[in-house]
RNA sequence: GUCGAGGUAGCUCAACGGUGGAGCAGGCGUUUCAUAAGCGCCCGGUUGUGGGUUCGACUCCCACCCUCGACACCA
């Protein structure tokens, strides 16, 4: 059988899920639904990153030891899995599980037999203020945001590096291959910044007197993983690397969606890893852009953060979901609004999906004597390439036009009048129109599975909806 | 600053150099199968600015203005 796999990041526990997250789950489930579809035996990853500084802080700041902390937080990023409607058999990985933890120590050994770590000495920015090390994205024009009256010190200490440099070229070689990255423009960025800047060895450990929430280094338990090197090899890990060989290369390589703040760590550092242990690149990395909140960029400091679990509240899953595929670029930065979000509710959903299920099998239940029963309705065929590409709103937008033009179809052929005067001619064309239903049913099934199971059952028993699929807001 | 993308109808976006389109919102009309839903029509744009090339420019060239993104440990 064939088979696919695709994966999430993993979100950093240091915050309740957000709609960006469940932007990236659903569009991931929907292509990992699509696959299925197309018959492949289909391994669909997410999980939660848990360890670090930023974990370890949060966890003592609420009082809590650390593993009981993230073991609050996985639970919370596991519940997402029935509002946002998932694949049941997602797989859910934890940095903290046993078996990964092994695996990341596996990892390092490999990468350490190939000359690939070394220990150096390293510098940090050390803010007296906050009593905190700050990297330099953490800075206004070099000092710390929050105190910049003080001068910053520079702290020195011994740290692993990883020889990232070593794959300079390796790495330009693989982005050559077309496809590897979508959409291409964010793989052209890195591309010219390898030419022109070069790679550096980036830093992968901190010392555990000092950090000791994350997985100890081999053979040296004064130092602890830095947690990216720690996370990114989840997608490993996940599927058995090192201990169950033949269900990892059954799986391997990945597909890997990413927010446009994840593209140096997803094509660049995890793909130099996986060289430098002697394991194949990802298959496909597939980066989406960022969820804006009335143009202004969400964040918990400014409190416009989106919660997605609200929205699923009032509107219902596959009306989320509706909204993340329909409405939001798959690549670029889209923005979000209640105002929006309703009326794409109520134009696409209540008015238009929801609306043609009611008056056609209104009609198909007093006028049909059975079920129709439904031949191989053809489906669009831009829609499977839409999917190939990971258009996942152009496929949307198909499902849409193709609601309008059977309300259309209706409104020109008039079948409930004409089913009065040319019985057998109404009834055929109430047919036709189940059979528009059906295929749009069958459109919907990667996108709205709980809509598209309904409509379906509604045409196999041949009855009209009792209550209305989307009630109008 | 350097590199990249872009500025088109109220909003979101389309338009191989050949009479500027769609969806949503708004207005009018109309059907009754349907969720005061549907369908039709209308409204709506000197295509960022100023030059240039061309018989002809949203589309090519130059300059300028503006917006956004990338620029390494943001986990």
């Amino acid at each position: 059988m064939k088979t696919f796999y695709i994966t999430t990041t993993l979100p950093y526990v240091n915050a309740d899920p957000h709609i960006g997250f469940a932007f990236e789950l659903v569009s991931a489930d929907i292509i990992a639904r699509y696959k299925k579809l197309q018959g492949y035996e289909v391994f669909f990853n997410t999980g939660t990153d848990e360890h670090g500084t930023k974990v370890l802080q949060k966890a003592t700041e609420e009082g809590k030891d650390p593993q009981v902390y993230t073991d609050e937080y996985a639970e919370k990023f596991k519940q997402l899995k029935e509002p946002l409607g998932l694949l049941p058999d997602i797989h859910f990985i934890r940095t903290t599980d046993k078996q990964h933890v092994q695996a990341v120590q596996e990892f390092w050994k490999r990468c350490s037999a190939s000359g690939d770590i070394y220990k150096k000495n390293y510098r940090v920015q050390y803010c007296v203020g906050c009593e905190l090390e700050k990297t330099d994205s953490e800075l206004e024009n070099g000092r710390c945001p929050i105190h910049p009256n003080l001068t910053l010190q520079t702290i020195e200490e011994e740290n692993y590096f990883f020889r990232l440099s070593k794959y300079q070229e390796k790495l330009l070689a693989l982005f050559e291959r077309t496809g590897f990255m979508v959409p291409a423009f964010r793989l052209n960025e890195v591309r010219s910044l390898i030419k022109e800047k070069g790679l550096e060895d980036f830093s992968i450990s901190r010392l555990a007197s000092k950090m000791p929430w994350g997985v100890l280094v081999p053979g040296d338990s004064e130092h602890v993983m830095y947690v990216w090197f720690d996370a990114l090899v989840n997608y490993i890990s996940t599927i058995g690397w090192p201990s169950d060989m033949v269900t990892f290369e059954k799986w391997w390589p990945v597909v890997q969606f990413a927010g446009k703040d994840q593209v140096r760590q997803q094509a660049v550092m995890w793909q130099a890893m996986l060289m430098s242990a002697g394991i194949a690149p990802s298959k496909q990395i597939v980066i989406h852009g960022f969820i804006t909140n009335g143009g202004q960029k969400m964040s918990k400091s400014l409190g416009n953060v989106v919660d997605p679990l609200t929205l699923v509240k009032e509107y219902g899953t596959d009306a989320l979901r509706w909204y993340l595929a329909r409405h939001l670029h798959p690549f670029e930065d889209s923005d979000f609004t209640l105002e929006k979000f309703k009326e794409g509710y109520n134009a696409d959903l209540a008015n238009g999906i929801g609306n043609l299920t009611s008056r056609i099998m209104k009609m198909a239940a007093d006028n049909l004597s059975a079920p129709v029963t439904l031949p191989e309705s053809s489906i669009l065929k831009e829609f499977p390439e839409c999917f190939e590409r990971y258009e996942i709103q152009q496929s949307a937008m198909l499902i849409a036009s193709k609601v309008t033009s059977l309300d259309v179809r209706i409104q020109e052929t008039q079948p409930f009048k004409l089913v009065k005067q040319d019985k057998e001619k109404g009834i055929a064309l109430i047919q036709e129109l189940v059979g528009g239903l059906s295929g749009i049913a069958r459109m919907l099934e990667p996108i709205l599975p709980m809509t598209s199971k309904k409509i379906q059952m509604l045409v196999e028993t041949n009855r009209m909806p009792t209550e209305p699929l989307f009630p109008r807001k």
